[in-house]
DNA sequence: CAGTACGCCTGGATGC
DNA sequence: TGCATCCAGGCGTACT
């Protein structure tokens, strides 16, 4: 599942190897995948561009084009961007492939939730879905004062809160997991009942575990691949993500696994208080 | 603001 | 072996 340490990974994948080059052909094998911007068609409009650049926000590429133009990108939970630097057939859930001066990009998603989506660039922190995000968690902005300031006024769980894309943006459900345990923080626990040194501890928790995400290209717990098809290597370190059931590598109790906002949380009821 | 449910999807796991 | 059912879950939307 591509949260925020797979799409930086596949950010960086892509733009070593796609920035110097134009957009020749756009084969779309699947309409649904993409969304026109307001009267001007996806393929038309995108045709015979070349990328300036590719950012990312929360979960989200931006893939800034000339002329004006971007794609926002996402892959939702198993959408992938692959780079072929040689010609290549599109496998069965390749939904967009973009022919390139260079090579070509394969867009494809089995559960067919992700989308890429046309927008004006001066247009693209304006659309609904970038305009709400909370803060970037690696960024200068996102302190712990922050952090405390948005949990104060939420009841909710912390679990559901850092799922909360509006609250900090790119952390889902691996991280979610695995920055809790850091923190020694449990799920359940409501957002605004967080005192000072474990917001401190859990801001901490958070940009470690994204870090360490990014350095090692992602977690490939079932279908994520990087920009060039490999898998990151980040599932071998999961402490409790997965691992429901399995004893705690901390105090071997047996890790405990519940739903929470409607999602399966796991967590150790004895290193997290 | 909280919470819940639904729709979008397919494939792998599980149950019979 | 084959068939039915469950589960994985990000996010937009609707409704209470």
């Amino acid at each position: 599942m591509p949260e925020l340490p797979e799409v930086e990974t596949i950010r960086r994948g892509l733009s070593e190897r796609i920035l110097q080059t134009r957009i020749e052909k756009v084969i779309i094998r699947w309409p649904g995948a993409v969304e026109d911007w307001e009267g001007h068609p996806f393929t038309e409009t995108i045709t015979g561009l070349g990328f300036e650049s590719i950012e990312r926000r929360g979960k989200y590429l931006l893939i800034n084009l000339e002329g004006g133009w971007s794609i926002i990108a996402h892959m939702r939970m198993t959408g992938r961007l692959i780079y072929h630097s040689q010609e290549r057939e599109p496998e069965k859930h390749t939904h967009v492939v973009l022919k390139l001066s260079q090579g070509e990009v394969h867009f494809s998603d089995t559960r067919k939730f992700g989308r890429l989506q046309l927008v004006k660039t001066g247009e693209r922190m304006n659309v609904p879905s970038i305009a709400k995000l909370g803060p970037e968690p690696l960024s200068e902005e996102f302190t712990p004062e922050e952090l405390a300031k948005r949990l104060k006024p939420r009841k909710i769980n912390i679990k559901a809160a850092l799922l909360d894309q509006t609250l900090v943006a790119g952390i889902g459900n691996i991280y979610a997991d695995e920055a809790l345990f850091r923190a020694r923080i449990l799920p359940e626990r409501p957002a605004n009942s967080l005192k000072k040194e474990e917001v401190e501890k859990l801001h901490e928790a958070i940009q470690e575990v994204l870090a360490e995400g990014i350095a090692a290209k992602g977690t490939s717990f079932r279908d994520y691949q990087d920009a060039t098809g490999e898998k990151g290597s980040f599932q071998k370190q999961l402490k409790v993500y997965s691992r429901g059931g399995e004893p705690c590598t901390c105090c071997n109790e047996t890790l405990e696994r519940i739903k929470l906002g409607g999602r399966t949380t796991v967590y150790c009821s004895k290193c997290q208080k």
